[in-house]
DNA sequence: GCTTGCATGATTGGATCCAATATACAATAT
DNA sequence: ATATTGTATATTGGATCCAATCATGCAAGC
């Protein structure tokens, strides 16, 4: 039998297709906002970029858009999608809701090992001087805390509630002191973890959650107002990101 | 302008194509347990039955495991998704978080009409004698509560929660006599909403799914017991539904 | 008897081609 | 001059065709 043998076997049957690559290209490019929302993705365009013919190009973008990464209408084209404030503010509701239980669950499920390595995360974070990276550290930080819950649905749902919003995460991590505030947060709920305090943990994990979430749609409004105000002078300027 | 015309219009572009018809059929066909679990879903014959091309049938096998409906391997086929007791019991710990958020929000939001309404859903659920109908006599009730909340994330969140587990709560209505619990938790429910005590209604439907979870596990379990037991003099009888 | 190697048919993944639709722009009428 | 209509091009949705891979059966060798 060769569940005896001594290396690592892997599920041949679960490679890759180019579909599932191109997927994975353009969730990170729409997650991270280096697509802006609105970008139209031409099927062609993109299948050059990958040296493929449309069909591939297709499946990935019907993925998308069962994700909610994207929105299609028939014979238009398929365009990065955006999301209102209230959208967005509901969002952060789902993971305030969510998160903390997912938290709640994994704590007692956290060895040693997992705590030290949360805590890595947790001042990888805090250290980060790359505002580029600060999304991306926020997120490693909450995911290894996570993710010894054993509640892999609860985790996928998550993860995907996580990406609709990350781009906006990030812009406004970019562009506001709400660093420090998030700084002080992980490190709380880090403490509590440790403690094997779950209930605190989650409760904190809440708290980040919905502050978090406050901070960003005011902050989206605000960018909001401004840009309206800025562009009543001069028209046909709320165009941002061309092909 | 033809906004002001008499006639209704409709937005063309967001029609059904091929793939949207084709992956609605399938979807209601594994929700409902019509397509047994495991089954593989052959391209060329999906195809054939809808008079197509293999092309949107592909497009509609991915949206339906991006939705988690189904599961493919390269090369190999896709089949109907199967669930685990562990992964079941996990969706309705899941349902029992989010849908109490849920009502509690819509409680406040429903007017007499949507009362009336809900309360129809549950009386035609109480009173149904078809049991293929109960399965989705019992989702009419919930989501006439739910569908008030003006939380559209959450409600597509637990739409698809619901749509994994959908085939094992009919399977088991149709078996025990779960369904008379389930009437009294409803019209409990119901009560609830109609004098507007949203903590109690949130409360209740959590009781109601956790109820419903562990019962629903339990019979699977004792199912599986059974299968086992009677499979182990007649070797190879284990697959059902084949064609 | 058991394993190995290979040939064959079935099935999927992807490329190419065609039809349906939308968008941009020129032509026309009022 | 402006609004409407017709036409050309771009783009998508789907059909058909080809290549890569998998499953199965059978023969050969130990």
């Amino acid at each position: 039998m060769a569940g005896e043998l001594a290396f690592e076997a892997v599920d041949l049957s679960r490679t890759a297709s180019s579909s599932d690559l191109i997927y994975g290209a353009l969730r990170d490019a729409i997650v991270s906002g280096r697509l802006a929302e609105g970008q139209v993705l031409r099927q062609d365009s993109i299948a050059r970029m990958f040296n493929v013919s449309r069909i591939p190009v297709r499946e990935a973008l019907g993925r998308l858009e069962a994700h909610g990464l994207a929105a299609s209408a028939r014979y238009k084209g398929v365009v990065v999608a955006s999301m209102s404030p209230d959208e967005i503010s509901e969002i952060f509701e789902f993971r305030a809701v969510l998160e903390p239980v997912v938290v709640e669950r994994a704590v007692p499920r956290m060895s040693a090992a997992d705590l030290a390595r949360a805590q890595r995360a947790c001042d990888a974070f805090a250290a980060g001087t790359d505002a580029a990276r600060w999304g991306e550290l926020n997120r490693d930080f909450h995911w290894s805390l996570y993710s010894h819950s054993g509640m892999p649905y609860h985790l996928s749902v998550v993860r995907n509630a996580m990406d609709r919003v990350e781009r906006y995460v990030r812009s406004q991590l970019k562009l506001t002191s709400g660093m420090e505030r998030a700084r002080a947060d992980h490190q709380a709920i880090m403490d509590a973890c440790a403690r094997r305090d779950a209930a605190a943990a989650a409760e904190l994990t809440r708290q980040h959650i919905l502050n978090a979430g406050t901070t960003l749609v005011a902050f989206i409004d605000a960018q909001k107002r401004e840009g309206d105000g800025a562009s009543e002078g001069s028209a046909g300027r709320g165009r941002r990101a061309g092909g």
